[in-house]
DNA sequence: CCAATAGTGTCTGTAAGACAGTATTTC
DNA sequence: GAAATACTGTCTTACAGACACTATTGG
């Protein structure tokens, strides 16, 4: 049964624009903040299939495009300047992913150090990191981009290369704390004090 | 010249979506949030048009379906249920405004007592009017709900709508007031000591 | 012992909320 | 003067940042 409108059209039959999902996939390499590029001046993406969720289209990106699976792409906003595509009228669905950079293979830009970047996709950039800090301002590795299992030190390193600024050590630890298990053991890593290894607390839902 | 895919065909070849843009217009009404609603059940939307960019979709809607010009739609998130809309496959890209009551005309329903709405409308009203809290909870009156110039409790009886709980007088006060200019006059209302007129000062960019 | 890293105690400044006080109007 | 509203002073609490100190390892 379709759906037609009093003139007996269906909406197919009026034009509409395409609708595109780019993702930037951030991760942290050598204590940066990165952004993966696909030929170095484009963020992934692929045009929405008709049946197909946003959410499905941006796991479709990651796995064909970035080689991941079973991440949590975000949402983060519609760009839809008419000139953004010169292929027609394009609109992009932009969405951000935080990945461990284990699971990637693709090459990695550090994000204050971006070439031009194709269509729009610098705003898209900027718009992720903006995403990014603030999920990192007030939470332990929401993303689990450490883990299971880390030192605070090994913590603070990835909330830096986040935030992009360095982060008092004393009051970092005391904001986190709450937010986190001792698991008991120490790190026996290098020289000097063992740390004591935490793992995120299970988040709490008032 | 019109761009076309290794097998010749050009976008519009493909099937996509439709997109719509839905507003869900909010206003303080008698010291409470409100929304506009179309027949009591519906956001006000549209069909956006090929060559059109989604904010002008918007401000068409609240030409066409709410008698207002001149706003500030935001963007907030791209609906995407598959099933959402039975006439075909429609992504609803949400919009909020928030705009001073005397400049509508149209049906308003407290947010706090929303009947069933159609499609996932719910939803839609739910970002808006966190959106909404967000934006009123550091600034005063962002939107210009009241003004240009105020007293102390004209604002704070705004604010005190759009978050939906009171707020401490001495407190809004301080916080507020490195945010406001002192016009000099006083109000000559009713009874009770005379309030300072208040206008907001300009936005600082730093 | 020294170097290096881990972790804590304490002080200062800021800001929110609570509370109560003073100030100025209408009636 | 009473009632109502406007405004302010101050106390407590909480938390961030700064700073310095103690603690525990490898060499």
């Amino acid at each position: 049964m379709i759906w037609r409108d009093p003139s007996g059209r269906t909406l197919a039959d009026y034009p509409h624009p395409s609708v595109a999902v780019d993702v930037a996939v951030l991760t942290v390499a050598d204590d940066r903040l990165c952004v993966l590029l696909h030929e170095g001046r484009a963020l992934p993406g692929t045009f929405l299939r008709i049946d197909e969720t946003l959410r499905a289209a941006a796991l479709r990106v990651l796995r064909d495009r970035a080689g991941v699976t079973g991440e949590e792409p975000r949402q983060l906003a519609v760009f839809d300047d008419p000139e953004r595509d010169d292929r027609g009228r394009v609109l992009s669905v932009a969405h951000v992913d935080l990945v461990p950079v284990e699971r990637l293979d693709s090459p990695l830009t550090p994000v204050d150090d971006l070439p031009p970047l194709a269509f729009d996709h610098t705003a898209i950039v900027d718009a992720a990191v903006a995403w990014a800090r603030d999920a990192y301002a007030a939470l332990p590795d929401p993303r689990g981009l450490v883990g299971p299992d880390f030192t605070l030190l090994e913590l603070q390193r990835v909330h830096e290369a986040v935030l992009g600024r360095p982060l008092p050590k004393d009051t970092f630890r005391r904001r986190m704390q709450e937010h986190l298990i001792d698991t008991g053991t120490l790190s026996r890593g290098s020289v000097g004090k063992p740390a004591r290894v935490f793992r995120r607390a299970p988040r709490e839902y008032e």
